[in-house]
DNA sequence: CGATTGACGTACG
DNA sequence: TCGTACGCCAATC
């Protein structure tokens, strides 16, 4: 099969989208997941076209491993991705998810690999 | 066309 | 334990 780089950001959107309600994933999470592993900052580069898709890709429940709302900055500038956190229960304080660790959704585990 | 940046993560000192 | 360096690959300057 051919896997083109062009399937990796595919590959990342659909992995984004199945993130459950209420839930978070981390970039290098995504990256291992599709065996990119050290190539997470490609996953961060996929969210940043995500804004362009036609499907909304529910970026903001994708943050970095320290659970820090990193790319709030690329969700209009405001605090608009804190807020889609907590609409979806999630505590975020200090522009950091609470209890991130217990919240956390590792594609890995969730698909069973 | 070459150098730099970027929503990260791991390795090494 | 904390700090710094590097890797990764694509897009932008």
């Amino acid at each position: 099969m051919e896997r083109d780089k062009n399937d990796f950001f595919n590959n990342v959107y659909a992995v984004v989208r199945l993130v459950p309600h209420g839930r978070v994933t981390s970039y290098g999470a995504i990256a291992r997941y599709l065996g990119t592993g050290k190539s997470s900052r490609m996953v961060g580069w996929a969210m940043n076209q995500c804004h362009g898709l036609a499907d909304p890709v529910p970026a903001h429940r994708v943050v970095n491993r320290l659970g820090q709302l990193t790319g709030k900055a690329h969700f209009g500038g405001g605090n608009e991705m804190q807020r889609l956190l907590e609409a979806e229960g999630i505590v975020v304080e200090n522009d950091a998810i609470v209890a991130f660790r217990q919240l956390f959704w590792d594609p890995s585990e969730a698909l069973e690999i």
